[in-house]
DNA sequence: CAGGATCCCGCTAGATACTG
DNA sequence: CAGTATCTAGCGGGATCCTG
């Protein structure tokens, strides 16, 4: 009678519906699917699972080039928020402040991480397809 | 003396760099990394990768709620200009138009649909630590 | 009636300048 | 160094119109 793990995880999954507008895993898939929160992600997770590490946000913001404070700043708060990555002040002259994944944050990170790699390999495919596309119909 | 397909492989890989700006393939991920296209690729994906099928411009606006017909279309037409979904025009009376994931897209969808299914099952977590958060800083 | 193009408006991303 | 505040232009989104 008692219910097992494999039954919680389905009875989870049924729960949500991303596809619905009103359902809160559709506003949580909006905010991941977002090119600051992707690259933020990866920044911070590095290139294999073993290589996250904690960063300054000045060291953010260089790597991730063309990325405004603004926007930088909105998104590393909303992950916070969202328990993906932890902020740490230390009061030093000047202060420092450093970001790092959480669990849950690196869990995602392994499917972002996809994303910039299948973005980095699929790259000629695509160019290929574009000129064909234009090529096809001008 | 004849390159390997892993040194080849691992060549192509350094050729593009998705944190620099500049890099074509920062582009590609920034529109991948996109709510709409995330959405559509999880609707013609189907829930595994044998269902995924062709679907009606209707269908689609259907499934995605909230999506306008002017993002949708949009969407539609840079996916179909990477090439990563075929538009299928029926001369029928309505005219039929059909979208279907070509072996590129459906590849991505792997991908977008683990971002789904992570949203899906981290989002009980998710709301504990935005009330976890919030209750520490009100 | 399905499919989509066009116009208009509000919001938000992004550049710039300023502060603890 | 690590942000906030302010302003503007461009994009997202709804209403409307067009076409087979």
């Amino acid at each position: 009678m008692e219910p097992t793990k494999a039954a919680q995880r389905a009875q989870a999954k049924a729960e949500y519906n991303a596809f619905l507008a009103a359902c809160p895993s559709r506003r949580l898939l909006d905010r991941i699917s977002d090119k600051w929160v992707v690259l933020i992600l990866c920044a911070l997770g590095g290139e294999s699972p073993d290589a996250a590490r904690a960063m300054r946000y000045s060291e953010i913001s260089r790597l991730l080039a063309g990325v405004s404070q603004k926007m930088l700043t909105q998104t590393l708060r909303a992950l916070e928020h969202d328990g993906l990555l932890t902020r740490t002040v230390t009061p030093t002259v000047p202060i420092t402040v450093t970001y790092e994944l959480t669990d849950l944050g690196l869990s995602l990170h392994q499917l972002t991480g996809g994303l910039r790699q299948w973005a980095q390999t699929n790259m000629d495919q695509i160019l290929a397809n574009r000129e064909a596309h234009e090529a096809a119909r001008g």
